[in-house]
DNA sequence: CCTTGACCTTCCAACGGTTGGAAGCTCCAT
DNA sequence: ATGGAGCTTCCAACCGTTGGAAGGTCAAGG
């Protein structure tokens, strides 16, 4: 199989798949005579996994961890699981934040007149909340020493 | 005040200051005959302004047009609320497949022993999950034409 | 006055994950 | 044999942020 193939049954881009090998995530693919990568269904099985592992959320190198315990199939279950809860907790703490600037932002725009009238407290808000860190007009505080903000991918 | 100062008292790295300068989200600050940046309490407004807005999930494009809406108040505040509303949407989307993806790893971990056999379903179901895509074993789905993954810092 | 240290300046690089493009080669079908 | 799809490598950009190096400036203390 070639690397488009691959590509295709993993869901995981040509582009990528590279990537992958160049950081050592996949080992090299063996190659034809003419320099093109030969794959197997191993490899789609492998990069599934990949798949599968990036969308729930985990970097690069806990999908690292997790395809060498699951090369190592002798080693203990508790470190797989511990990894896993290890992202359970990230995931839930990223998902309230999430769902806190939400609810301020939502706080905020159901006093947005929605019409022409330019006094929208949305705007006032975002200028003076941060005024006294600690003292806040809304729910979700996100002041200095606060909580992480979220980078979404569009 | 020096850059330093808005700094501490806005909430916005130096760093970022200046970034935001050369991506032309704040103008140019004025300049001292050293060339050191002069900053007054306009500009720790606006920076505190922008480090809220930061927070809230909202990107560089998003605050250079709530900025502009913010200097020019004759604009009708519909805007400012369609733009916030854009940005509830896509936050409880994101949360709601942050919560999917939790629940999906949690689920996979409780059936993990947790001691010394290796059988963990977790390394399994990352493998085998996605084999046909669109017939999941488990609550969350994010095979191909499926939910964008989160990137979350650290 | 001179040194020290904190502050400022610019520039350059890297992070992570992905995408795009350019230039050139190979494969397969017509 | 010619075209087009697919492969190769390399290089750059995206986002927002951080770090460092090399150098200039400011205020205080000896």
């Amino acid at each position: 199989m070639n690397i488009g193939d691959v590509a295709r049954a993993s869901g995981v881009s040509a582009k990528m798949i590279r990537y992958y090998e160049t950081i050592g995530l996949i080992p090299p693919a063996e190659r034809s005579e003419s320099g093109y990568r030969n794959y197997d269904d191993n490899d789609v099985h492998r990069l599934r996994f990949i798949r599968r592992a990036r969308d729930l959320g985990f970097t690069v190198e806990q999908m690292a961890d997790l395809l060498a315990l699951w090369r190592d199939r002798s080693r203990a279950s508790s470190e797989v699981k511990k990894i896993a809860l290890q992202q359970v907790a990230v995931l839930e703490r990223k998902a309230e934040e999430l769902k806190a600037m939400s609810r301020t932002l939502k706080h905020l725009a159901a006093h947005c007149h929605g019409d022409e009238r330019p006094d929208c407290p949305i705007l006032d808000d975002l200028a003076d909340a941060a005024a006294d860190p600690g003292k806040a007009p809304e729910p979700a505080r996100f002041g200095p020493g606060g909580i992480d903000p979220v980078r979404v991918r569009s």
